[in-house]
DNA sequence: CAAATTGTTTGGTGCCATACCAAAGATTAG
DNA sequence: CTAATCTTTGGTATGGCACCAAACAATTTG
């Protein structure tokens, strides 16, 4: 299994897999064109991508689901957006605040990082944008 | 003189400009490729592209030099990278570390944000970037 | 100061990420 | 089993960034 840095998938890549991870399980191409706003077809090629890389099944016709590496990453990430969020909110921003302005963002932040961030505020469990787990946290 | 949302230039433009600002006064094409590491034919273009939006004036075959507006641009790029290494190196990393990372996102994070993490943080004038100066701070 | 060297720009291309549209194909509903 | 509803394919587009080769300008030098 090799190592996540935090820095393999674009934001938009990210994005699905988080949505993916969300909705789990067998997920329409239509669900997925509705959550990120843009075209089927987009969503079609971009699956195709995720697909040819690893990170999910696409069953052609039938729907995406998260491969385990995918769902170690979707994992991940959801959790590197939560800390993101969890920390800038410490600084004054709202929730909502902070959501957003992480969501610009946090594909560019790596796993060591967020695995220091985590540490210093003491793997908090809650965050202002959901729960917050760490089993993909490196130093626990 | 329009509001700065932080969020204008694409992350490469944002290197040119605080290299700018570092140099100061007249800047040669030859300057700046070393810097960055690109193709001179690059920097022209970018420098043309960044000429044309009214960062900087540039004297074909002479050199570049920031306009008043790209001077101000510049100043909080460079405070807004300031800010943010500061910011992670409070959870741990190393100064090099937190410039790094924040060097991989730094231009996707808004003014607004870095004015509320700069007061949060009690407007530092040392960061372990640079000094940090607060004249485009909104929040003083 | 003219020729040679050096630095800069132009024009062409290419790649990645992202997006849309129109048309074709598959699935599902009636 | 036809009609409506996805979904996919193929084409095209944009922005950001990069390179190369060739043309052009400036500077150095003999």
């Amino acid at each position: 299994m090799q190592e996540i840095t935090g820095l393999e998938l674009s934001p938009k890549k990210v994005e699905y897999l988080k949505f993916l991870l969300k909705k789990g399980d067998l997920v329409k191409t239509t669900d997925i064109s509705n959550e990120l706003h843009v075209d089927p077809s987009t969503t079609t090629k971009t699956i195709t991508d995720l697909s040819e890389s690893g990170y999910v099944d696409h069953v052609p016709y039938r729907g995406v689901r998260l491969t385990a590496t995918g769902r170690e990453y979707a994992e991940f990430f959801v959790n590197r957006h939560n800390i993101l969020s969890l920390m800038l909110s410490h600084y004054g921003l709202s929730s909502e605040e902070a959501c957003s302005e992480v969501s610009r963002f946090e594909a560019f932040v790596s796993k060591s990082a967020i695995d220091r961030i985590c540490g210093s505020m003491g793997h908090p469990t809650v965050g202002v944008c959901g729960k917050i787990k760490h089993s993909s946290c490196s130093s626990l």
